[in-house]
DNA sequence: TTTTGAGTTGTTCGA
DNA sequence: GTCGAACAACTCAAA
């Protein structure tokens, strides 16, 4: 038995600084860093091909921070935790707090187990601003409407707290008791499309600070306009860092308020941050947000079933220059911009009329900041079924997306290089250029770019009429 | 208890 | 070209 010594058991919070619980767990002696790979039997809910590619690197870049003293684990953590405490001696270890309903499960059997084995455990708060349960309304029970979660409940609860700084000493255990190496964990891909994404993004601790610094202070101060431009870089990118835990929204939260943003710009990030806050409160209090409407009267939607258009859309190839520019930005970079995701997603559901499971379960494999509350929520939102009244005639049209946020076509061309030669004035709707405009830029619909796969406003008045059959449940 | 009115980011049509 | 109105019905916080 040892009392000096202290595992802290790094999950989604993959940083040195302000991380409550590796601070504790460093406080009173020798520290022994654990990542345990946990979702090998989750079925469903299996990390993203993305997502591991992140990880991967990012925890070659904990290990280093650690000094190459992070101890690697694969498998159960509800038989590795308590093995690892016996093979020790250690009687003690810290966690930050996960929301994953299967994660809650699983720490709470966990909790159980180290009670019984008389191991001392300490929880954090390293991920939330507000903690599901802290903001409820009057009546105790959780909102559903996200402008009186944010305004009433977040705002008017505590302020979060302040970051805090790294461990001031940290002694490392330097006995490492059999771990694995980062690389058997076989995170990146067999075929190496990782590169692609890996050139995209510096994937640390060190880099995630760098980005929100240089967006906070050459970009933030036109965030509330210039985010619905995806050529331009007035959006912060900061989501697959948040995911992973290479920043707190707490060092977010915070850094943003202390910057004059004018105009309403800081206050636009920060309500960001409370969409984020929203999505993991309404997957704390609805666990099967992945699956089940949120409004239930749309089980009844009428969605096709077995389209021949899915593929045309996971590959950009639905013949919408917006909407493809968009679904291979996603495949070459890990990352769509927030706009186009609503462009592509309302194309899914409203004009293929796809059920949003499939475009979860894509998103879900190809960004690298895949997360299980954002995604869910979101695509309900998207859908019309989740938490907010959506008005069922909320459409995004792609060609009049793309003409007013993307004028000059750059974001669009950069991702359609067969389009490139196309004047501005046909980008976006490429089956109504002239002949002769189509020739001269070496385009020929159907061969080198496809036709619409389906049509705009007969989809729209299709989705308008099944959004309208709901009405009766 | 009842009532009021707002609700993330849209599109189309007609003046 | 710009502008405002219309496009369902419903939930739900809050007065």
């Amino acid at each position: 038995m040892n009392k000096t010594k202290a595992i802290h058991w790094f999950r989604q919070d993959l940083r040195i600084r302000d991380n409550p619980s590796l601070y504790a767990a460093a406080e009173k002696g020798i520290l022994l860093p654990v990542y345990i790979l946990d979702d090998f039997n989750s079925g469903k809910l299996k990390m993203g091909a993305a997502s591991r590619v992140w990880l991967h690197h990012s925890l070659k870049a904990l290990n280093k921070s650690l000094d190459g003293h992070l101890l690697i684990l694969m498998g159960d953590p509800l038989h590795l935790i308590p093995e690892l405490l016996k093979i020790t001696g250690i009687k003690r270890i810290c966690w930050n707090r996960c929301y994953e309903p299967w994660r809650i499960q699983r720490d709470k059997q966990l909790k159980e187990i180290l009670r019984y084995s008389g191991v001392e455990f300490q929880t954090f708060n390293g991920s939330l601003l507000w903690e599901p349960g802290v903001v409820l309304k009057q009546d105790g029970t959780p909102y559903r409407v996200f402008t009186p979660f944010y305004r009433k409940g977040c705002l008017g609860a505590e302020s979060p707290r302040l970051p805090i700084v790294k461990p001031p000493k940290m002694a490392l255990e330097q006995e490492l008791y059999g771990s694995m190496k980062i690389d058997d964990l076989k995170l990146l891909p067999v075929k190496n499309w990782d590169l692609k994404i890996e050139s995209q993004w510096n994937i640390c601790e060190d880099a995630a600070h760098d980005l929100l610094d240089c967006f906070l202070i050459s970009e933030m101060w036109n965030y509330r306009e210039g985010r619905n431009y995806p050529a331009q870089k007035h959006v912060s990118r900061i989501s697959p860092y948040l995911h992973h835990g290479q920043l707190s929204p707490n060092q977010v939260w915070h850094a943003a308020l202390a910057k004059e943003g004018g105009r309403g710009n800081v206050e636009n990030f920060l309500q960001e941050l409370g969409w984020r806050e929203f999505s993991y409160s309404l997957l704390y209090h609805f666990p099967d947000l992945m699956r089940s409407n949120l409004q239930r009267k749309f089980d009844a939607f009428p969605w096709s079933n077995e389209s021949p258009f899915l593929s045309s859309w996971k590959r950009g190839l639905t013949g919408y220059p917006f909407v493809d520019a968009g679904m291979r930005e996603l495949w070459q970079t890990g990352y769509m911009h927030n706009r186009v995701r609503m462009i592509t997603a309302s194309f899914l559901v409203k004009n293929l009329l796809i059920h949003w499971h499939h475009g979860r379960d894509w998103f879900w494999d190809c960004l690298v900041d895949a997360d299980l509350a954002n995604n869910s929520a979101s695509w309900q939102w998207v859908a019309g079924c989740g938490a907010d009244a959506a008005p069922y005639f909320r459409i995004f049209n792609p060609v009049t997306q793309g003409i007013k946020y993307d004028p000059e076509g750059k974001y669009t061309r950069n991702f359609i290089p067969e389009l490139a030669r196309l004047p501005n004035q046909y980008l976006f709707r490429p089956w109504e250029a002239p002949k002769t405009i189509l020739t001269d830029a070496g385009i020929l619909i159907g061969k080198t770019y496809p036709s619409p796969v389906v049509d705009m406003k007969k989809t729209r008045n299709d989705a308008l009429k099944a959004y309208s059959s709901l009405k009766v449940a």
